[in-house]
RNA sequence: UCCCCGGUAGCUCAAUGGUAGAGUGGGUGGCUGUUAACCACUAGGCUGUAGGUUCGAAUCCUACCCGGGGAGCCA
């Protein structure tokens, strides 16, 4: 006989008929009526299936009254109209086959509360909880609707390496990897001679796809990455990771706002498709985690995300009124508390910032002809801050190069970046989305560590 | 890395200088088409680690470890 899952037993279509179904113990609750009440749930979705088990089974003394949360089961049965209230569908079994028992003194997620924090030091087990699954579904789908999204626009997937054997990505702090035996480095002149590395000069894990995707894209069109990231900053707040999964799309013949119009398209495709594809899971968020996150969603979905250049932005904070911890002045990169300002006080929507100052962006953005500015973008929303960075790129080389030696980098590791402003220049844009802190924003989770299986930040990469 | 808060029963927390408590989970008994089931009884703790102050420390002091919140860096 063949398995169901829980999700489609629920949903009624066989009803009256055998079915099997598979599972893990969520609660089982005896009544001396003669019977017992099982819970079944087997993540295909968020609800529980009731299993009806009567004290005549065979195994129901010696078995199924030992049978605590965590415990693994089949069960053979009718799927009937429930009798009780509080579900439609419930299994009347005939058979119930134990995989594996739970010992309830042992286990710590039976059916007390147990915090986030005690969750990460078990995180092995973390998935059997209601809000871990929830939190699985709709990154799953977040994924698939990722997918979905570029490649319904003709986005190629490409997928950009994850050691990098340069060292000029200049995005913070990377994480070096080599086979060098740590206690006893090969030196050259006082200094760690490298070329006995394995790839004979230093390598690191990727901090972004973005250079090697511009490769792609300036060949093939649009292309998007979607794959790991490292960053070895010593960062502990709720909203980073050591690794982390970044989607970093970047199209050919596109400007800076060819490129705000796809983030904005692209977060609201999200939004729609896990409020369309994942009901019940957001409805436990709205009514567990975040009491306003389905408003939220809806309402941002609704509105035109809000656009405003970075020096309009420094006029609005300062007409605000509002005090704040760090000065707005033209020049200065905004604080996280100006951009939640912005976002969450001010518009009370999605704000895109554009065109910052060319001296705290990174070298490769496109310059104005201001002289001052940079077509950089930073989308915030509500909660979360700045979930996506992104610019169009510099397609000049005479103004890439001298950006390059502006900050005091040379030119000779950039040879292939610096190609392709030299055979065939186009305009090209792109962005980078934080894939947890999307989860973050749609399921209105408090912390990053949580929306993501097993967690790495500092001092932490059990599991 | 900086600032602040915390670490007590399996879990969630109380007890702020005087014999360490509750809820919940577990066990036992009762009751019931139950659904965070309910009622009664019961077991369960060198109070993160190492020092110090004190007649006496979960409580005060110092260091360290771990966790959380905020900041910086960013996605």
């Amino acid at each position: 006989m063949k398995r169901v899952y829980i999700v489609k037993a629920l949903s009624g279509t066989d009803i009256d008929k055998e079915v099997l179904v598979k599972g893990w113990v969520r609660t089982r609750r005896d009544s001396k009526g003669g019977f017992s009440f099982i819970e079944l749930n087997d993540g295909s979705c968020f609800r529980n299936l009731q299993i009806i088990i009567d004290a005549d089974l065979d195994n129901y003394q010696n078995e199924v009254l030992k049978l605590f949360p965590g415990s693994s089961i089949a069960v053979k049965g009718t799927l009937v109209k429930s009798q009780g209230g509080g579900q439609s569908v419930e299994v009347k079994a005939n058979e119930v086959k134990v995989y594996g028992y739970c010992d309830p003194e042992e286990y710590v997620i039976g059916k007390q509360r147990v915090s986030f924090e005690r969750l990460r030091e078990i995180a092995h087990l973390r998935a059997r909880t209601n809000t871990f699954g929830a939190v699985t579904r709709v990154r799953n789908k977040l994924a698939k609707a990722t997918h979905d999204f570029f490649q319904e626009r003709g986005f190629f997937y490409i997928n950009t390496p994850i050691i990098t054997a340069s060292d000029c990505e200049g995005a913070g702090e990377m994480f070096r990897v080599s086979t060098l035996d740590l206690s006893a480095l090969p030196k050259s002149e006082g200094r760690v001679d490298f070329s006995h590395d394995f790839f004979g000069k230093e390598a690191f894990l990727t901090v972004s796809g973005q250079l090697e995707g511009e490769c792609y894209a300036t060949g093939l069109g649009n292309i998007y990455t979607f794959g790991p990231t490292f960053r070895a900053e010593n960062s502990n707040t709720s909203r980073h990771l050591a690794e982390f999964w970044m989607i970093e799309p970047e199209m050919a013949f596109a400007d800076l706002d060819d490129d705000a119009e796809l983030a904005e398209e692209y977060i609201k495709y999200l939004i729609t498709l896990v409020l369309n594809e994942c009901s019940e899971d957001m409805e436990f968020f709205n009514k567990h985690i975040d009491k306003t996150i389905l408003e939220t969603l809806h309402h941002v979905n609704e509105s035109e995300f809000m656009r405003i250049s970075y020096t309009e932005a420094i006029e609005i904070l300062n007409k605000s009124g509002q005090q704040f911890e760090y000065d707005t002045i033209w020049g200065r990169d905004l604080q996280t508390e100006h951009e939640r300002f912005l976002t969450e006080k001010e518009f009370k929507r999605p704000v895109i910032v554009t065109h910052y100052p060319r001296e705290i962006k990174a070298f490769y953005m496109k310059q104005n002809d201001d002289g001052k500015t940079v077509a950089a973008m930073d989308v915030l929303v509500p909660k979360i801050g700045e979930i996506i960075g992104g610019s169009q790129r510099e397609d000049d080389l005479q103004k890439l190069d001298a950006r390059i030696q502006e900050q005091g980098m040379s030119l000779a590791p950039y040879w292939w970046y610096r190609d392709l402003r030299k055979f065939g220049s186009v305009p090209h844009s792109g962005f980078g989305l934080g894939f947890e802190r999307f989860v973050q924003f749609v399921t209105g989770m408090d912390n990053i560590r949580d929306v993501i299986p097993f967690p790495r930040t500092p001092k932490s990469a059990e599991f």
